[in-house]
DNA sequence: TCGCTATACTTGACACCGCAAGCAACTGTA
DNA sequence: TACAGTTGCTTGCGGTGTCAAGTATAGCGA
């Protein structure tokens, strides 16, 4: 069990010190930024916000919220659906693939030196694996930073 | 990068599903029971404001406001220091206590059959080896659950 | 002894998020 | 068509945590 606690310990206190970074210099939350690069992979860089909260494991409600700051900043905006008049895509503008590209290099080269400096290709692969078979950890492959 | 991610949202989907379970079954956050058993192995079941910090990765405030409500709930009571009047110690009460063994068989027994699940033994150590190198992991090894 | 700095802790303002409830639009069944 | 149930989304409320600022005590050098 202490791998449990281990594992969440370290967890935490490396996502709080690449969310602060990303925070401090780029004025974006964790879920600001994979929000961002959800939508930057996703086809027409659009998403429903149903499938935008099972990706980010928030719930509908905190994706209204985090989408209304998003949209505040100019970095998301909103589309309508033409089959389905319930759903409202959020929508990447111009100004969010920017801030994305932006935040994507600071925090991929930070996430990429702890990472290699703290274990080889080979323990890393391992990791991958074995992690993914935590629940919510295989669905929406799509999250990769790389 | 994949596996930062997959380890991430796994952990994160995974501690939500225990601290719902305890929030659920015996009315404490994640912290609170960390919080508790951490008092419950310390010397003379009691700690100081900070060290309490910095083994939860929680901000002194944060602590404030855990013990706040602990103390409510009778679960912890205000102890003060003889050597130094700034230090006011949390101090696990018989109530606490209780609260703690019959939270804990529960809590561990769902992350064992969670682990004993998805991992065999030899690949939980290899878990274990691995994210022990994890920044914040280390430190307090009094985290343990077993 | 008198500051000066460091440490332990608290408080107010605020951010983020979940839950429950509610609304509007869609869908299947009769 | 009518209507019951489902789905997508929003809103009010409360919990939990951070940050910055403030208070009180400790300890140290001049």
């Amino acid at each position: 069990m202490e791998a449990w606690v281990r594992l969440l310990r370290g967890c935490t206190s490396a996502s709080r010190v690449f969310s602060a970074q990303l925070t401090q210099e780029h004025g974006l939350t964790i879920n600001d930024y994979e929000a961002l690069l959800l939508l930057s992979r996703a086809e027409g860089e659009r998403l429903r916000r149903v499938d935008l909260a099972g990706s980010l494991l928030l719930t509908q409600s905190g994706v209204t919220r985090l989408l209304d700051g998003l949209e505040q900043a100019g970095l998301v905006e909103k589309g309508t659906c033409a089959s389905d008049a319930r759903v409202t895509y959020a929508v990447l503008t111009e100004a969010g693939r920017e801030r994305l590209a932006q935040a994507s290099a600071s925090h991929v080269a930070g996430i990429r030196s702890l990472f290699e400096e703290l274990f080889t290709r080979q323990e890393l692969e391992t990791l991958a694996g074995l992690l993914g078979r935590l629940p919510g950890a295989a669905e929406g492959e799509s999250c990769g930073v790389e």
